[in-house]
DNA sequence: CAGCATCCCAACCGATACTG
DNA sequence: CAGTATCGGTTGGGATGCTG
């Protein structure tokens, strides 16, 4: 239970779902789309959402090679809980920064 | 906005948010429910989520020293969003766990 | 009881270089 | 193009000891 929260509430992991609900994407597709991520951590997230049966990744054997990873329907379905909390933040996103600058602020206050 | 993600998605804050939200604890009471938890993570949890606004933070000047940790409708608002993700986990644990046997499964049968 | 400070090891992650 | 391998800095987090 521990493990499959780590997965998912892994900023990379919740990225890549993301980008893949449009359709399939290349690997270097979503190298380009997802901005800051690193080949290696592209590539080990991958593998992570692969073993988890979120994503399916399908290799043509063309020449340059091809691959190709598409949301599986379990990796589909996870998008609604996903996008509910994403929701969530986005409606909250001001109290949370507010609260943040009120904490930070008394913390100032209280050293002086 | 990942900021705020990073704060939902760690292990810790989800957990500490799921057991208060029956009530509020102390901080004691915590450390034994939560079973794995360091003082010193549930220590730092705890500020984060206070910084956030999830949680507030109660002294009562007794002695010995007693502090009860609740849930603000901030807080409480979030248990919505997450209980959804937890369920998701919850329903489809057991296809996730065979998805990972099955793939490390094959990943044996390559090396060999 | 609640919690801060310190030390210290392990895991993570980015950068780089190399392969089929 | 789509990776794997390796190195090194940074961070996370446990253990311990000390305070109000």
């Amino acid at each position: 239970m521990r493990e499959v929260l780590a997965r998912v509430g892994d900023k990379w992991s919740i990225l890549i779902v993301m980008n893949l609900s449009d359709g399939p994407l290349r690997f270097s597709e979503l190298q380009r789309t997802i901005d800051g991520i690193s080949q290696r951590m592209l590539t080990l997230t991958l593998r992570g959402l692969e073993r988890d049966g979120f994503v399916s990744r399908t290799v043509y054997p063309t020449n340059p090679p091809k691959v190709e990873y598409a949301l599986t329907p379990l990796g589909d379905s996870l998008r609604c809980p996903v996008n509910a909390l994403g929701d969530w933040v986005q409606k909250n996103l001001a109290a949370i920064e507010e609260s943040r600058r009120a904490f930070d602020g008394e913390k100032v206050a209280a050293a002086e």
